[in-house]
RNA sequence: GGAGAGAUGGCCGAGUGGACUAAGGCGCACGCCUGGAAAGCGUGUGGGCGGGUAGACCUCGUCCCGUGGGUUCAAAUCCCACUCUCUCCGCCA
């Protein structure tokens, strides 16, 4: 959610803003929150007004009791006052509402060092690690390699549940149990990030304050008792801190979490049928920063470093995008998306994504700090990204680390979580 | 799933319609006292919104005793609904 000031005082950035995302606006109805705005002040000086002089009489009437004095002409009068606060109060309440609901589909404004383009076009590459490895064998994707190997199991995945999940079987389970150990291990251990295991399911004050709701319902899934499963771990981890007021010596707060995560892809049939890229279940390891205002950007930076890595200690060929204003997500103010090679298609493909959502988030979910030199609290920026999607990490692995004889060979890095294996046959 | 109890400020805790501007205690901050400290004494202590201001500070007003409604001239206090926590029983990894 944007600062109500910001559009007050600034309609045509946010205008632009909105614009320059791509987003149509007459959902994201400026013009409206500015006319509700007015109206709700306007309200309000109305209504207080009138309280005032209702705790005003209240004196009086205690003081006349007292005194043994008649009530009844103060008591008249205030009968019609309080009825008039009523409806006051109905038609404040009524416009905060109206207010809510449009601020909540504003997108938040992209940092000025964002691209301006319509879509992933105009994203920009910022570096690259690395190099693609030469084959002397046309490479496979790695939906071929797994099946081989029998430790992908598409069949059986969606035979259990449906199209998009896996079954990962012996290898391919302990592969995907190494890199969230080995993940989690480097972010704990030499990132300084805090490990948490969040719910994995959330209320819907929860997906409001990160933004999923109210916006985006159709791409969850929905639960019994009104709970919903994470689309990432930085919906709970970001929730972690909601409603609180955190010391200033505290940030940065970093924490990093495994979970599994459930998407239900709506709208992308026929995109990445095959293979693990596209599922509707898959595990991620995410880090998530609360962050001074002053150190946001600041953390954003440390945070992709943070996440490419994983993919340097794999020994996997990468690049670093800068997102454009059209590729930004709801939330994001500005996002790298980290990208990995992947030999058999050719192409980079995102295995992270790294956002500082600025104060967008605070704000909706309330999470301020204390200045320690005194002051009101004010909101923190938060910053999420993954360290990495677990599923794409292993699709990597099996398309880079390829053999002629269709075996793989395991990352030094990852064969003391296998058991020293070093080669997947 | 059944039965019961509860939710008040950073924490403990009092408060059965008007003096609540929420007692008292603890904690914390500052000051006095001290060679220094402790004790003691004194002062202070949260958040939201709005007006006066373009903003800082300040100031005035308003709201906040789990949440949302209701009764009343007036609600922490009475009524209704909901949420959460705790205890016991049952089931369970």
């Amino acid at each position: 959610m944007l600062d109500i000031k910001v559009i007050r005082e600034e309609p045509g950035r946010v205008k632009q803003a909105i614009l320059d995302r791509d987003t149509s606006a007459e959902v994201a109805d400026v013009d409206g929150a500015l006319e509700m705005d007015a109206r709700r002040r306007a309200l309000l000086v109305e209504v207080e007004d009138l309280k005032h002089q209702r705790n005003k009489a209240s004196d009086d009437i205690v003081r006349l009791k007292k005194e043994g004095g008649d009530t009844s002409a103060i008591v008249e009068k205030m009968r019609a006052i309080s009825e008039r606060i009523k409806e006051l109060d109905g038609e404040v309440r009524d416009v905060e509402a109206e207010i809510g609901k449009i601020m909540l589909d504003i997108p938040n404004i992209p940092h000025e060092t964002v691209p301006v383009g319509p879509d992933e076009e105009s994203n920009v590459e910022v570096r690259r690690w690395g190099e693609k490895p030469s084959f002397t064998f046309k490479p496979k994707p790695h939906w071929e390699i797994g099946e081989a190997l029998g430790i992908l199991d598409f069949e059986r995945g969606a035979k259990i549940a449906a199209s998009r999940f896996t079954l990962l079987r012996d290898s391919g389970a302990l592969l995907e149990r190494a890199l969230i150990n080995f993940m989690l291990d480097l972010h704990t251990r030499e990132h300084g990030y805090t490990e948490v295991f969040p719910p994995i399911l959330g209320n819907r004050e929860t997906f409001t304050a990160t933004g999923q709701l109210p916006k985006f319902e159709e791409d969850m899934y929905v639960c019994n008792d009104d709970l919903l499963l994470v689309p990432t771990a930085e919906v709970p981890v970001t929730n972690i801190h909601r409603d609180e007021i955190l010391p200033e010596e505290d940030l940065t707060i970093k924490y990093v979490a495994y979970t599994p995560c459930f998407r239900r892809e709506a709208g992308s049939y026929g995109k990445d049928v095959r293979g693990l890229i596209r599922q509707h279940q898959f595990n991620k390891v995410e880090m998530v920063k609360f962050a001074h205002p002053d150190k946001g950007f600041d953390e954003l930076e440390a945070m992709i470093i943070n996440a490419e890595e994983v993919l340097r200690r794999l020994g996997i060929h990468h690049r670093v995008m800068l997102l454009s204003t059209g590729d930004l997500g709801f939330s994001a103010a500005k996002c790298y998306d980290l990208e990995v090679w992947l030999p058999a298609a050719g192409e980079f493909r995102e295995i992270s994504s790294c956002s500082c959502c600025t104060d967008f988030q605070a704000r909706r979910a309330n999470i301020r700090f204390k200045p320690s030199g005194g002051g009101k609290p004010r909101f923190v920026h938060t910053l999420n990204g993954s360290g990495l999607a677990v599923g794409r990490t292993v699709a990597a692995i099996l398309e880079n680390f390829q053999l002629d004889d269709g075996r793989v060979v395991v990352p030094p890095v990852l064969q003391p979580y296998m058991g020293g294996k070093t080669v997947i046959e």
